[in-house]
DNA sequence: TCTGGGGTCCTAGGACCC
DNA sequence: TCTGGGGTCCTAGGACCC
């Protein structure tokens, strides 16, 4: 099939009612530290993950001097020091806030549908596209006002178009609009890597490049058969995106499919009693969790592992149903800690330790049970103490109160955060201070 | 010496059934 | 003695996203 044969089928698919706008706040966790700390504006920062290991988010200035994304600190900390870059551990209760904000603004003006911390996608009507640009400037200039935060704003019939909008909004002056119709499009199309394209990683980037598929543009020009073939229905909906024809719908529903808690130690651990007051805390951040979100579990899963830099990488997982949805933490430790048993190795240097949970549902959606009826009694009490629990710990603080099973705060394998900003935007205290002269 | 965490979706392969 | 094949369900693992 030629190329013109190829865009007349997707011509007749487009779906005429629809723009995507994506508004993707820009380098957002080395952004929002700099709204606590003005004098880094134009100074290179970084954020760091959890247990301060590798570099996740980068100012401008830091991108500039050739900090690449994901590298571990270790390897550059001299870098980092010979070029005062600022370090920050990351601060997920401040850029967390500062997000909300974000999306209520970019939800008053239009329909949003979140999609990561720093991004949401907007549903626009296509009676607005004249209109597509001052909205697109209305978003940028509100968000920018009202939180100090600057985003680029991507626009087109299919959300991996409004993707590409983005990447070549963030060159660009912050916003554009990628139109399949346009002249130009298949020349922009050139210009973009394959890499670039959402959902394309490296493994498939690298398999497309052995095939000669380098560019969107290539990418686009592909059969349908051969991308089903070696990519999948995944890809092959991208390939169809890439036409301008919708057809990789988000889920934006409250109640998700699994919900992990997990956590790399800031040393190894061999000693069981140490891994099991490491896994009781995820239980129980994870059930509170749950519980926060009005939600119930129907399992969880248990994982361990040792390095897998080491030679003799060791990854262990155990499962365990439980009678009934629930989400009280005191049903949950005795689990936890029988899953753990059953994989647990003498002299194994774990470094990380984690649960899962699945088969999730929203509270209201489950009857009271046989089994729960047999209790009642006892679930009420149980369902009081949780409670009290999480109204504790809201009113004084995580962690004010807990399971004897978590252990004490100062144990070795909580995380390190050496370089956490102490800024709680919900704290008064906090807040910059403007002075007038 | 030191390399994140929380999600989703898809597929292959094994177990099981008839 | 000779011992099939198709469907379904579950799980682990890979790839991807931010």
């Amino acid at each position: 099939m030629n190329t013109a044969e190829t865009d007349n089928k997707y011509e007749k698919l487009l779906n005429p009612d629809e723009l995507w706008a994506l508004v993707d706040c820009n380098n957002f966790y080395a952004s929002c530290e700099e709204l606590f700390r003005p004098d880094l504006k134009d100074k290179p920062i970084v954020v760091l993950s959890n247990n301060d290991g590798c570099i996740v988010a980068r100012s401008q200035k830091a991108k500039e001097l050739g900090i690449p994304m994901g590298e571990p600190e270790f390897k550059i900390r001299s870098f980092l020091k010979l070029h005062n870059v600022a370090v920050f551990s990351s601060n997920y209760a401040l850029y967390g806030d500062i997000s909300t904000r974000v999306m209520h603004i970019i939800d008053e003006i239009c329909p949003c549908e979140p999609y990561s911390i720093d991004e949401a996608f907007c549903r626009l009507k296509k009676s607005l596209a004249p209109n597509c640009l001052e909205i697109a400037k209305l978003l940028r200039e509100r968000i920018q006002k009202w939180t100090g935060i600057t985003c680029s704003v991507g626009i087109a019939p299919s959300k991996t178009l409004a993707k590409l909008a983005n990447h070549i909004a963030k060159k660009e002056n912050g916003i554009f609009i990628l139109d399949p119709a346009q002249e130009n499009f298949n020349e922009l199309l050139k210009k973009i890597p394959v890499r670039e394209i959402w959902g394309v990683g490296k493994k498939q980037s690298e398999k497309l490049r052995t095939n000669s598929i380098r560019t969107a543009y290539d990418y686009k020009s592909a059969s349908e058969e051969w991308i089903q073939k070696n990519l999948t229905v995944t890809g092959l909906k991208t390939l169809r995106e890439l036409h301008g024809v919708p057809c990789i719908e988000t889920d934006f529903s409250d109640t998700p499919k699994s919900l992990v808690c997990s956590r790399s130690f800031g040393v190894r651990i061999q000693n069981f009693a140490e891994l099991l007051e490491a896994v009781s805390s995820f239980t129980a951040q994870g059930a509170e969790r749950l519980r926060r979100k009005n939600l119930l579990a129907s399992g969880m899963c248990v994982h361990i592992r040792t390095s897998s830099h080491a030679q003799n990488c060791c990854k262990n997982t155990a499962n365990a149903l439980f009678p009934y949805p629930l989400c009280d933490t005191k049903t949950m430790l005795p689990i936890a800690k029988k899953l753990l048993e059953g994989m647990y190795r003498k002299n194994h240097a774990y470094v990380k330790a984690g649960i899962m949970f699945y088969g999730i549902l929203p509270a209201r959606s489950i009857q009271k049970n046989v089994f729960s009826l047999l209790n009642e009694q006892e679930e009420q009490n149980t369902e009081k103490l949780m409670h009290a629990l999480d109204a504790i710990n809201k009113r004084h603080g995580k962690h004010a109160i807990k399971f004897g099973a978590e252990g004490l705060e100062n144990t070795a394998w909580r995380m390190k955060q050496e370089h956490k900003s102490p800024y709680n935007p919900r704290d008064i205290r906090n807040l910059p201070i403007a002075k007038l002269s």
